[in-house]
RNA sequence: GCGGGCGUGGUGGAAUUGGUAGACACGCCAGAUUUAGGUUCUGGUGUCGCAAGGCGUGGGGGUUCAAGUCCCUCCGCCCGCACCA
């Protein structure tokens, strides 16, 4: 027996079947337990799950198990973020019905994560396309609609002529629609909006209390949400169309108004737009300045061009003061007001423009250290605090104070009866526009009558549900072209009416889902009680693609939802603790065609021999040369995808799963090789091994604790105690690399202690190993389940291992007898010192002085001071 | 430009948060066993040196009894945002 391989994919459809029957991952309603909803971002149903999620459910399944193990009552659920494009180009291309095409995939795709032994409880499973799900989401809309937080207005989209649908600014690849490859245009269209920047400053605050979110994540948002603190100046205007009085300019730097040389506004401003009517060369200017600055590459080579308005704008401290106003093309409408004032010597934006159109630079802002009096700017500006000059009454005063004087200033100073500057805060962030001109999405719960305008459904007439009868031989919205779904009558006059054919961005399907994980039978959207308990997640694991626009939908809805009463009122974070993990990358192999361009092989078509710099590659079948590329992340169009199907049929899903946690820290990449595969694959077959060796030595299942141990016997009991404590804490804080590690120094520890022949009768060294062994199975558990089920019905248990409670530590076992330390002579490593834990500094010392290599070192010299750190280290300066 | 991160053997990476650098794994070398099939076992493996011993965590400088870890500075790489007034 014990000479027998284990047959992992074999034993692992074993195991996952008694898991299945006995029901035992489904998480409990005893709201008394300590809970841990554990939670990875759910998939998209896109066909067939790719290593990158085997490498995320892995990680999660790992703390679910342990986290079951220590007495939790674990939330550990899945679901599918089932909306979006790609079905509906999928059942475009296929003339089939995207709900068929997602569904399919759902099937597909939830078997593969079986066959990867995840402790999901299934029977909370649901898509985001099923009518049980969006009707709630139907319902939190029009609660937020009552609350309002969700308004409508016309706005400004990136359309789509040929697709005949708005794009998001994603899909927009250098002003091209990224399916079609069609020019995008800008439209104006009625559109729905969350209010998320009425949570602006919340949002942006609580970022300082996710203490378990990378740093990075929590910067990115804050960036994102963009607070900015400034006052807004009001310009009286002389010479301007429609007799237009005044001009709003948002500035952060009011310091520097004495440096103003122009004034610039955004071509879509009201004053540009008023200006143009009668300019037609202004009007071509901006209508220039409209089609650029799509792409990237437009923006950073994008010189600084303006058109001189002939308006004239009066400084506010010196009304005989005139500057000029520009449109300008760095000018962005949708930020501030759409308009700004120059200042030359303290923006090099401003700089730029100057210089080409020789607008006066006048320093205002001196470093500290240079002289006032000669100080100049020449081709860069000087942007960073200082002393004020030629700024009268401002001059001396540093940049804060000239900030504050001038801000209490025009607050008091008055234009037309107000006041001319008012201070106020800034967001970049906008309001999150929902409307997609798509059939395969949550329709949006709302009827337009002509008479009464926009009506809410009513919650009696929920769900709106999506028709099945529609076609895709079609551009446009299958929706807009359906003869009867959206001919309705007004719920409060009942003439005839139309309902609303847009659809939700798919952004919100995902932005409360963890929330209905925690009561997803419920008949309302959530079930207060549930959430209270189970909320918020204490680990959400995914990706850090999803580090803005997800992570920061989630948190507004979480806000939105307590305040509809959808989730408790103090209910704020969705996620407690953050982790995004890295990719999973593999080398990508090419042959080049004749004109240069490569053509991508599989790994599999691909035989490798030699190693470092001098590996070779061949093609397979006709041995022909092939060229090793990069190593980036698994992509279809490289090629370089290994099939988690492939892997688990011929290793097992065990095998995977420890490959992904081995090596690489989870926050970082993994290089998927096939030589850690098969390293992994073999410590399997190890362990197996161990198992037969240990049940060979004949020590029983039910053995008592000898009363005596022998050395050998209590220092294996010792680093058993001691890996369980640390592989414990390792898994906890997600350095599972680390606990691997420690797994194989562990396993290593037992196999050597196992192949003593010493161990006779009554030592008690066959009940340590015995006791080691379990110990070990019971520390791989949650990482390879299958083989730790196996092994623990092997060393006689007729428990399942995947219900028992996670090792009890013997605390006297963490700290040893002697420990041996390091001596130093001036800092240099020149011996060892065993000696008791408990000696003390005098006892190391002596200890350490009569050392042989250290005397020897000394050569009789007095030591100057010896440094003694109990337990860590001696060093000797002489 | 702004922000975040990283730099340790041939490779992936450890290092109790200032205390024996290179744990563990991959690879490689030598030997043993078996030699059909991702074998197994033993030993070695940072670098220079026959050795004693030097030198070693991107470079340089500093703090300290002691620095991969802290500070300054320079270099290189990766990621995110980007005309944000």
């Amino acid at each position: 027996m014990a000479n027998e391989r284990y047959n992992a994919p074999e034993r692992e459809k074993h195991w996952q079947k008694v898991w299945a029957d006995a029901g035992i991952f489904a998480a409990s309603n005893d709201y008394s337990k300590p809970k841990c909803y554990v939670l990875e971002m759910f998939p998209y149903p896109s066909g067939r799950i790719h290593m990158g999620h085997v490498r995320n459910y892995t990680m999660g399944d790992v703390l679910a198990r342990y986290k079951r193990a220590r007495g939790f009552n674990v939330l550990h659920p899945m679901g599918w973020d089932a909306f979006g494009m790609p079905a509906e180009n999928a059942a475009m291309e296929r003339r089939t019905h995207p709900g068929i095409w997602t569904y399919d995939n759902i099937g597909t795709m939830k078997a593969q994560l079986k066959s990867m032994g995840l402790s999901l409880d299934w029977s909370r499973e649901f898509a985001t396309c099923d009518v049980n799900y969006y009707r709630h989401q139907q319902k939190l809309f029009l609660d937020f609609l009552d609350k309002g937080l969700i308004y409508r207005k016309s706005s400004k989209v990136n359309w789509d002529p040929v697709d005949q649908t708005v794009l998001a600014n994603e899909q927009v690849i250098d002003g091209h629609g990224w399916r079609s490859g069609a020019p995008v245009e800008q439209r104006e269209l009625t559109q729905w909006f969350f209010k998320i920047t009425a949570f602006a400053d919340d949002l942006l605050n609580a970022l300082d209390t996710l203490e378990n979110w990378p740093e990075k994540v929590r910067t990115m948002q804050a960036n994102w949400i963009g607070k900015s603190h400034g006052l807004l100046i009001r310009w009286a205007l002389v010479n301007a169309p429609d007799g237009e009085s005044e001009l709003k300019v948002y500035t952060t730097r009011p310091d520097t108004l004495f440096g103003a040389s122009f004034v610039a506004i955004a071509a879509d401003h009201p004053l540009a737009k008023a200006a143009a009517r009668n300019n037609p060369e202004l009007a071509a200017f901006c209508e220039e300045c409209r089609r650029a600055g799509t792409s990237v590459a437009d923006l950073e080579t994008a010189e600084k061009k303006g058109f001189d308005t002939g308006i004239i704008a009066r400084h506010p401290f010196d009304s005989s003061w005139k500057l000029p106003v520009y449109v300008a093309n760095f000018v962005l409408m949708d930020y501030g007001t759409g308009a700004i004032f120059g200042c030359p010597a303290g923006d090099q934006r401003d700089l730029d423009f100057a210089r080409r159109y020789e607008l006066p630079v006048i320093p205002v802002v001196a470093p500290p250290d240079a002289d006032p009096a000669t100080f100049a700017i020449g081709r860069e500006a000087y942007t960073a605090d200082g002393v004020m000059i030629n700024s009268q009454f401002l001059d001396g005063m540093d940049t804060e104070t000239a900030f504050e004087t001038v801000a209490n200033r025009l607050s008091e100073q008055q234009l037309g009866g107000t006041p001319v500057g008012t201070r106020t805060i800034n967001f970049r962030l906008r309001d999150w526009g929902i409307s997609r001109q798509r059939y395969w999405g949550c329709p949006i719960p709302v009827i337009h009558c002509e008479d009464c305008g926009v009506v809410p459904v009513c919650d009696a007439d929920l769900p709106v549900v999506l028709p099945d009868d529609v076609t895709f031989d079609n551009t446009g919205n299958p929706l807009d072209r359906h003869p009867t779904w959206a001919r309705v009558d007004c719920p409060q006059c009942g003439k005839p009416a139309r309902r609303e054919t847009d659809t939700m961005d798919t952004f919100v399907d995902s932005s409360w889902y963890f929330a209905r994980f925690t009561s997803p039978h419920a008949d309302t959207p959530t079930d207060i009680q549930a959430a209270d308990y189970w909320l918020p997640v204490d680990q959400y694991i995914g990706g850090i693609e999803h580090a803005i626009l997800h992570l920061l939908y989630s948190r507004f809805y979480a806000r939105a939802m307590a305040e509809a009463g959808h989730l408790p009122p103090d209910m704020k974070e969705p996620f407690s603790a953050l982790f995004t993990q890295g990719m999973v990358v593999h080398e990508c192999y090419f042959q080049k065609t004749e004109d240069g361009k490569p053509i991508w092989l599989e790994p599999e078509k691909v035989h490798i021999e030699g190693e470092g710099g001098n590996r070779v590659a061949t093609l397979v079948e006709t041995g022909d040369p092939v060229c090793i590329g990069d190593i980036i992340k698994m992509s279809k169009s490289k090629k370089n995808i290994v099939d988690p199907d492939d892997i688990i049929a011929s290793y097992g899903a065990d095998c995977a799963r420890w490959f992904m946690l081995s090596d690489s820290p989870p926050e970082r990449d993994v290089i998927w090789t096939e030589a850690g595969v098969a390293g992994a694959s073999r410590f399997i077959q190890r362990i197996w091994r161990l198992i037969g060796i240990v049940l060979e030595k004949g020590c029983e299942h039910s053995a008592q604790k000898p009363d005596t141990l022998c050395d050998e016997a209590l220092a294996l009991r010792r680093v058993a105690h001691k890996t369980v404590h640390q592989v414990g804490q390792n898994i906890e804080d997600l350095r599972f690399n680390v606990s691997v590690a420690q797994l194989y120094e562990f396993v290593n520890a037992v196999q050597s202690a196992a192949s003593q022949e010493a161990s006779q009768k009554g030592s008690g060294l066959d009940w340590a190993i015995r006791e080691a062994a379990e110990l070990l199975i019971q520390m791989i558990g949650p990482m390879m389940p299958h083989l730790a089920e196996e092994c623990w019905a092997r060393l006689g248990y007729n428990t399942l291992l995947a219900e028992h409670p996670w090792p009890a530590l013997e605390e006297e076992l963490l700290v040893d007898d002697t420990i041996t330390i390091a001596v130093q002579v001036n800092g240099k490593r020149r011996g060892e010192l065993t000696i008791a834990t408990s000696a003390s500094r005098s006892e190391i010392e002596t200890a350490a002085l009569k050392l042989e290599g250290i005397s020897r070192v000394l050569e009789g010299k007095m030591p100057k001071k010896v440094i003694v750190v109990p337990q860590r280290i001696v060093n000797i300066v002489v």
